[in-house]
DNA sequence: GACACTGTAGCACGATCGTTCGTGCTATAC
DNA sequence: GTATAGCACGAACGATCGTGCTACAGTGTC
């Protein structure tokens, strides 16, 4: 492409911002340029022209999403010690930030998740890519907890992960639905259940 | 508009039994009657007219949805003794109607609620009331369970509930997004440890 | 054999989709 | 002061969306 300019960037990164608010309520497909570009008060076309196609789009805002949860979730969440806490730290932080309502339309990987799992191509799989880390993620710190001695030595990491996970996701989905912040109490429940 | 003759109740069911399997995958926004019509071999029009409306075509598609899964899940886990049986029951028939793959894309209520969790509507609130009745039925024969002893008195029936259908949500949207059967042994697992 | 009714098809509509193109504006480089 | 490159715009493309309207074939009733 060609050398960005300082406003090119700020004009890319506040259609982003846009762009992953927007795809949390009606999903990466539903995400229209023309309504992209109403939301910003800018043309579809000077809009189109920083991504060249609204699967670069789709693949830019994931990015983006990303590199969000990376700040919001997971850096403070491994500045804890190693172990437990850390495992702790995940959870929290994650349900914290649905808290914080900071997608409207909730967990945007969660939306991304259920709308692509069962339709190939590259958006699903970059998807799939940020899904695993998540997943292995938990896994690992299930991992250090248990060599830490902080957890029973005949727990299943990956089990454990899974069904942290499960529950994240699901008050996700049900708070949404219902409007009702006591899901968020049943995920921290059964976190709580679950790591002891 | 109103059906009446028995070769029209028939192309109506046919229309469902494909709309449902086609919005597991694309969702019911993405389920378009264009590409519905080509699937059956029909005009888009002669389609049309059995519904009125795209969103009585949805609303008709989720009915559809319900009722299979009241055949196939529901009343053959109820067939069992009330308590801890039927909440066996009704964990493993959902896990085993997954894993026969009726539908392509995956639970058709899983989908649809990941779709419409933030979307105002007659949609939503349609999906949120068939939600809303599956918890409840978690819940009470947890419940059950719970008054007959098979569990200890000290749980919370509704947060069982929802620990259930967090392992088996997201072992549908994992087994998905990876084609890893590996999911639904790690919601049976996760199952298995929360009733005991 | 005429009739009413239901089910399906054909055709057209306005809107919106993603995308392309040509054209200016603006700020930096020479 | 002029050349250049990045950024944004308006207009238009063909395709497809959901939705009407009209015509006609099939079936059951008198």
């Amino acid at each position: 492409m060609a050398t960005r300019t300082a406003r090119g960037l700020e004009t890319r990164q506040s259609i982003l911002v846009a762009a992953s608010a927007i795809a949390s309520v009606e999903g990466l497909e539903g995400l229209t340029l023309g309504r992209l570009a109403a939301e910003l008060s800018m043309s579809k076309s000077g809009l189109f022209a920083h991504f060249g196609s609204k699967e670069e789009l789709q693949l830019a805002t994931i990015e983006h999403a990303r590199q969000l949860y990376v700040d919001q979730v997971i850096l403070p969440a491994l500045a804890r010690p190693r172990g437990i806490a850390a495992l702790h730290g995940l959870c929290d932080e994650y349900v914290a930030l649905m808290e914080r309502r900071v997608f409207p339309g909730g967990c945007f990987f969660a939306g991304a998740m259920a709308e692509f799992d069962a339709r190939p191509g590259i958006v699903r799989d970059t998807i799939a890519s940020v899904q695993r880390r998540w997943l292995d993620l938990l896994e690992s710190a299930a991992r250090d907890a248990i060599h830490n001695g902080e957890l029973e030595g005949g727990i299943d990491p990956a089990q454990l992960g899974f069904e942290l996970e499960a529950a994240m996701l699901s008050a996700n989905w049900y708070f949404h639905l219902y409007g009702d912040t006591a899901f968020f109490t049943r995920a921290r429940s059964a976190v709580q259940g679950a790591i002891r």
